[in-house]
DNA sequence: ACCACAATATGGTCAGACCATAGCAGGGAG
DNA sequence: CTCCCTGCTATGGTCTGACCATATTGTGGT
């Protein structure tokens, strides 16, 4: 024992107070998404750090779907602030999933919560159908499996827009790519897309009608019939 | 038009080539939690580029919560594949927050689902309720709001583990790290903590009585109780 | 007025050096 | 034989300076 009394003393790296640096400019100077920040070069500068350092913080902060960084000159040139979570959180998913942090069964699980409060959401809210129709058209039009899943994912994903909050449609829009692959594999092996079809006009019916118990019960036989092997339990 | 039929071609940067090369290893020599990565040094000399490249795609795969690095000699040393999804959302939600991305509401509003839905699958599963219990004794004993939040935050990130999915457990946390401030000053508005210990309690009751129902009730009182300016539209 | 070409600002990449840290190996003292 | 000290070494962390690719901007000639 050292008899200090201190902790360990917590090792800060540069690019962690580059980082803090830049989220406290953006608090201050109240940036929002299109404003652009120094040239990495200029900051570094500023910083009194390497362009590395600050080169690994601009990672980070494209990395949580903040900034954006375009090469050449002019206004468009350099790293611009934009606000994008969903490929952030996709990101995060995917290689989770990959390291078996995460299962399947949980990502649809909370899909599942997720339709339920948004489309109970929907209907008592004033957002518009527009997106949920041209979806539902897109859907009867579809010739192939990848096809129908596009329009899908567009009509849940408008679901997910109709609650108004945009961090549930954030994270509905992170599940829906991470599980493309398997939504395609599930219409495949179900072969018929009647079904598919008539609970998603159910859906929209009970939210037009403004019947929220009624939207939620529909999305839930509606999960249930387009991934039968989970509800099986 | 140049003819040729191509789109713009998709500039790949090296260290997303890295990413890629990574992600393809743990996926093919499932590679899990706890695994170590090449040194830098020497994943630079396998891959046949630079080191700064390697960084920063290590940045970016410590920033999804993926890997943790430590400095030194030793079978603790270097890139370790770690499973922290937790710390990963928070900043992301922290940024966004700050970005105005996103509204404080927004993200109350989706904790508010998520508590409900987590409440009413701990009433249906057979989860253990011992870490419910001693978060309330916790709070039972707190002397200050700061001390209050802290086992609140542990009764409801228990009540989100109760629900058995991990990807809402860690939606959870971070919705709950990114609230910490704003939890402690809606504490000290109450003054009284009295009535969110009878809703926790009320919460707890209805979980080992097996009723989902009254379960999603008493969370969606307990929230109201809590935030009464954000319910009354 | 227009076009070709140079200048320049930006991110992307690399090589090489040095530092701080923390386990490890070997040798000396007891 | 055991224990501790010391130097070694592998690791990430940081910096410097250079060069490349790209895209806009400026300039000069036609």
């Amino acid at each position: 024992m050292d008899g200090s009394g201190w902790g360990p003393v917590k090792r800060t790296r540069t690019f962690e107070d580059v980082l803090a640096q830049i989220e406290r400019r953006i608090a201050e100077d109240g940036l929002t998404a299109g404003d652009r920040l120094p040239a990495e070069r200029r900051l570094a500068e500023q910083l009194g750090v390497s362009r590395s350092s600050v080169r690994e913080a601009m990672r980070v902060l494209e990395t949580l779907g903040v900034v954006s960084s375009q090469v050449g000159r002019g206004p468009d040139a350099g790293a611009v602030l934009i606000a994008r979570p969903d490929s952030a959180l996709t990101g995060l998913l995917r290689l989770h999933l990959g390291l078996a942090t995460l299962e399947l069964r949980e990502v649809i699980d909370t899909r599942h919560m997720i339709e339920q409060w948004a489309a109970a959401r929907a209907a008592t809210g004033r957002h518009g159908t527009e997106a949920l129709t041209a979806a539902l058209a897109g859907m009867d039009a579809a010739r192939t499996a990848e096809e129908f899943v596009e329009y899908d994912t567009a009509f849940h994903c408008a679901l997910a827009d109709a609650s108004g909050n945009r961090l549930v449609s954030a994270v509905m829009r992170s599940l829906r790519d991470t599980m493309r692959k398997f939504s395609v594999e599930a219409v495949e092996r179900l072969g018929d897309t009647a079904i598919l079809r008539a609970g998603h006009v159910r859906i929209l019916a009970a939210i037009e009608a403004g019947d929220p118990g009624e939207a939620a019960a529909a999305v839930s036989e509606h999960l249930a019939d387009a991934y039968p092997e989970l509800f099986t339990h």
